[in-house]
DNA sequence: TTGTAGGCGTTATCAA
DNA sequence: TTGATAACGCCTACAA
């Protein structure tokens, strides 16, 4: 039976035997002569005499000496390294901005740890006590939905904690978002003043929360111009690459057809491609497009792709930043939400239509 | 001046005020009334009175108590990490890979720190200092040439080293590749014994250990099939989706037209469909098609690809099991090179063709 | 079965 | 400027 709390990580290998021993600062003391106390000041950049400083600096050499973090973090009471929670592991999105935490967090010296909780709630929540447990300074994480108990109370404690993509109820927690509604807005407005009136989008699981609201920015937008959305136009396609497919494939069957489509992710964008492709359809000839995030795609696809982009690396680094700054003992405002904004890159998807009777 | 070696890590942000303190194992002995040596044996699943078991199980649970891996690892010499250093963190490949081996780490207990080389040798040996300095127990990296001193220092040391998808020279550390010469000549039989004899081949590259072995398995198999293998048939496509849809665009272009294609990695493949289909080239009516990694992209297009399956997640655990076990100083069979096979998943973008003169 | 004590590599406090 | 010395949280003989 192992006791010890709910899910203590299982006893690893039985370590090996040790193979070159790793110089200590104790080492380079007997080596230069001096105290580790001194040593200790010289390798954090402290005041030593020049003929000391010499001898110390061919000492660590001569020994290969690397400061241990681990015991430096014992001490210090900081890991230097920081947990990174996101839904999946897949997916060219999350990926993208993970390597660019992961390179902004390696230039300030912190390391990341990666985990995935493939959009269960359970794993987020075992995933984050792993993260805990190994007393990481700080977590950038995205919740699963708008209440996240375990997510809340963290940042209650002011433990450093920065959320991005998806936003908690409440705004309790500092966070890093896209202007997702501003996006499907621009959008609406491009597709609109071409002379679209039947536009099919097709959007995310309601549960997610860029979904929805990539969804009410475009139906706002809408409304606000006296035109109406009708159900059929709207089509889910799971933020997959199979749902976007299979969206298109059922957008460009309904009767009538309508003039544009509006995929509103990466994956979706891309299976809704294929769609158009396999039928034969082309763009913006026999049919509108307007894509997202697929600025990749946009460069080789002809003609060209009108799409939403998002900040990739602006998304990282700000949520980074921000956690850094609260790793730091700066909470000024918190709790704050940071809002940046996509862009709409307009290519050659999107055809000009006489304006006429709305369907 | 910053003195100290070669390239200490700047210092991380000064640390802020502690919040929540975080109870340790002196708490819960503190608690329950004990020494911290039986907490230790507790925790660690040694032998403790019924009575005392109890005791310690409500005080770890109202402390919240949770294991020091910091600490452990100071004491124990092992840091219960790995580092995993990779060409680069965009593409889907590695990611995936990465993605795997990070779930199977962490279900041994272990984390992984994940660094990115962007493909250039400079920077694959200041973050071969990064991870080392960070005491991780062990490394599996992905080489960028055949020599690589630094990595080749590890390995001789018996630093716990596992290299994956592109090798060494000399076989002088553990590896995982697949078998990529088996695949590209599964892909010629296929070809072959469809009917084509003139196929142009989409080849990343040269420098890049797999393209050259997927190159040099297609051209075997041609040569002892005693067939030609013209250099105009042959295209670098350097690994990219733009290189893949320039590749085919040439290929495209060039007279006689070969009757099939073999793009041969994940990017050059979407790269090549994606020109395909601007071209309205139908597939395989016009042209044959064979990909590679797509095994997503396969289902979803039609017709079905014929494309050639790298086993991600198996490369990715054997290379963690083959590293844990070496951390475990097993050594057995060093240095060793796993060689995983690779599979040919027959589509429909293959055609049936007459069998003729060749060109 | 339980407790005592020493040490892992660092940093930090004070004297000297 | 330098150097003993005491933590940091944990593990582990060894002794009780």
């Amino acid at each position: 039976v192992r006791p010890g709390g709910a899910a203590l990580p299982p006893r690893p290998c039985p370590r090996g035997p040790r193979r070159t021993p790793i110089a200590t600062i104790k080492d380079v003391a007997a080596l230069a002569g001096l105290s580790i106390a001194t040593v200790s000041k010289y390798i954090n950049g402290g005041n030593v005499l020049p003929a000391n400083r010499a001898a110390l600096a061919s000492a660590v050499k001569r020994l290969g000496y690397r400061r241990n973090d681990l015991a430096r973090g014992l001490k210090t009471n900081r890991s230097l390294s920081i947990g990174v929670l996101i839904p999946r592991l897949d997916g060219v999105f999350f990926t993208t901005i993970v390597s660019h935490m992961e390179s902004f967090a390696q230039s300030r010296g912190y390391t990341t740890i990666v985990c995935d909780y493939r959009e269960e709630p359970r794993l987020l929540e075992s995933k984050l006590e792993f993260l805990v447990g190994r007393h990481v300074d700080g977590i950038v994480a995205v919740p699963i939905a708008a209440r996240q108990p375990a997510l809340a109370a963290l940042a209650a404690r002011r433990f450093p904690l920065v959320l991005f993509d998806r936003l908690l109820a409440g705004g309790i927690a500092d966070s890093v978002v896209i202007d997702n509604e501003g996006g499907s807005r621009a959008v609406a407005a491009h597709l609109l003043q071409r002379g679209h009136r039947s536009v099919g989008i097709i959007v995310g699981p309601r549960s997610i929360y860029t979904a929805g609201r990539r969804l009410a920015g475009y139906a706002a937008a809408l409304r606000e111009a006296g035109l109406p959305l009708p159900q059929r136009l709207v089509v889910t396609g799971d933020y997959t690459v199979a749902g976007g497919h299979r969206a298109m494939l059922s957008l460009l069957a309904s009767r009538p057809r309508p003039t544009a489509v509006y995929a509103t992710n990466y994956e979706m964008t891309l299976g809704a491609i294929m769609a158009l492709n396999e039928k034969g359809v082309r763009v913006p000839a026999d049919l509108s497009f307007v894509g997202f995030d697929s600025l990749e795609l946009s460069a080789v696809v002809k003609p060209s792709l009108t799409v939403v982009t998002q900040p990739l690396e602006s998304i990282a680094v700000s949520s980074a930043e921000l956690l850094l700054r609260r790793m730091a003992g700066d909470w000024e405002g918190f709790p704050r939400t940071l809002r940046l904004a996509s862009e709409l890159h307009v290519g050659q998807s999107v055809a000009l239509r006489k304006a006429k009777a709305a369907a």
